[in-house]
DNA sequence: TATATATTACCGTTATAGCAGTAATATCGT
DNA sequence: ACGATATTACTGCTATAACGGTAATATATA
């Protein structure tokens, strides 16, 4: 089961990042070293700062084991399209 | 149906998001207006550049009708214990 | 084929994200 | 309850993302 994430995106990641932060036994500075950004990034992160790089938060999600789908009406096309 | 994105993250949303513009018969320029951001934004995001803020991302994924789920072994968790 | 128009790609200035250091707060052990 | 330790929150400097203008390229039209 997923969650999906529209409006409230940033507040959603937030809540998954912290809660799955929490879960590993990590803190916010051990799950820095281990994703290789600082640690006022996973702050920035778990605070719902909705302008963080994407590559950083893209870092922290692979570390806590968390994929992200997309999803669209258009996503089966864009599979025939693109894996041709 | 949808994409699962993991190493080539970056690389899968850019292909994601030109493919979902030209299906809608945008512009870079048009896509950036509707979002709101600058076209030079939506021009990276097209060319993978990792380090894009995400709220521009969000911002783009919106208007092009595109949702991010997010997956992982211990979501099910998650719910129970955000939605108390 | 040439010209006009539309679109993508690049440039340089400005606002700010990321960072380590440090302050504030929370937790743990005695 | 107090002191030690761990963790979270904040600060300010530096590198850079975002932006609109403009150059380069692609497409449409005559």
């Amino acid at each position: 089961m997923d969650i999906t994430i529209d409006n409230k995106t940033a507040q959603t990641l937030a809540s998954v990042v912290r809660f799955h932060r929490k879960k590993s036994g990590l803190s916010q500075s051990q799950l820095a070293k281990l994703a290789g950004i600082g640690k006022t990034t996973v702050f920035d992160i778990e605070k719902q700062k909705p302008t963080v790089r994407l590559n950083n938060l893209l870092a922290v999600l692979s570390v806590l084991n968390i994929r992200i789908n997309l999803e669209s009406p258009l996503m089966s096309f864009f599979e025939k399209e693109e894996f041709k």
